[in-house]
DNA sequence: CGATATAAAGATATAAAGGTCTTTTATTAT
DNA sequence: ATAATAAAAGACCTTTATATCTTTATATCG
């Protein structure tokens, strides 16, 4: 569905936004302690969400990986577009190089019941949502 | 969603279905010819349905592939589960290695509702409903 | 039987995903 | 400045998916 490094990806922003209080910065050991994830894999992801702005990052001492303004607020379909690209709602379910309402392969209608559901769940579901559930005891990350 | 083998096994049981009248079996150069796909890979898949006993087979001259009784009435989720299993309706969406009702994830819930829609649309279409939309001229099966 | 056609099986190749380890760069504190 | 710290970057390694090529087994036909 989504690739592990995508799962990763927004299991590490759920966990930053859990431990942001201020101007709390967190190293990517403790995060990949904290999720029982590789750590240097790890580290490739956050660094890379860093690049693109979705979280911030500095170097050095008391350094680490936090929120920014945007981590919040950012519906699970923006971190699946930027991590694995939005495949999964564009691509030909039989794997066809070209499907399209003109040109559909047999499954094409009956699987946009499919992306519809997929792309509502991933648009209506934001960064905080995931923070608040777990905040409420709902769920877990790790495990 | 679902590996590019298990769409090559579908489009292959879909385009037996549609060429079989009576015995006729089709070899496997014209059945990669035709859906333009990689011969001897699509050779394996088809091998490997035959084994599991969804589509049948015989060797030497004038033999190949062709639907047995079963085929015809296949639900997708059936090829599905035979190709690839049935991860994309059990495994966590984040990842994680246990989850469940008692120890959900933040999107456990959530995810059950694309589940729902994806089996529901792999349980209700049969080959046969993709062999009838190609032979009405509503898709086709390669390019 | 012997030749031939075709699936089955096996070995190998290539690409992508997932993961590890080492070196470099930037920041902070002393 | 210098040392320490932590992200960034880069070079590998492993596994899985995808794909190709070769050999073997089996069925058919003359």
């Amino acid at each position: 569905m989504i690739s592990k490094t995508c799962g990763y990806a927004i299991r590490g922003m759920v966990l930053l936004s859990l431990e942001q209080n201020q101007e709390k910065k967190i190293g990517i050991q403790e995060i990949a302690e904290e999720l029982s994830v590789p750590q240097h894999f790890m580290g490739k992801i956050l660094q890379d969400l860093a690049k693109r702005g979705l979280i911030g990052s500095v170097k050095g001492p008391h350094g680490g990986f936090y929120c920014n303004n945007r981590t919040a607020g950012l519906q699970l379909i923006d971190v699946i577009e930027a991590v694995d690209g939005l495949g999964i709602l564009k691509k030909c379910f039989l794997g066809r190089d070209e499907c399209s309402a003109s040109n559909p392969c047999p499954m094409h209608d009956d699987f946009d019941g499919c992306r519809t559901a997929i792309f509502k769940t991933f648009a209506s579901k934001t960064i905080s949502d995931l923070v608040a559930s777990v905040n409420l005891g709902e769920s877990v990350l790790m495990g």
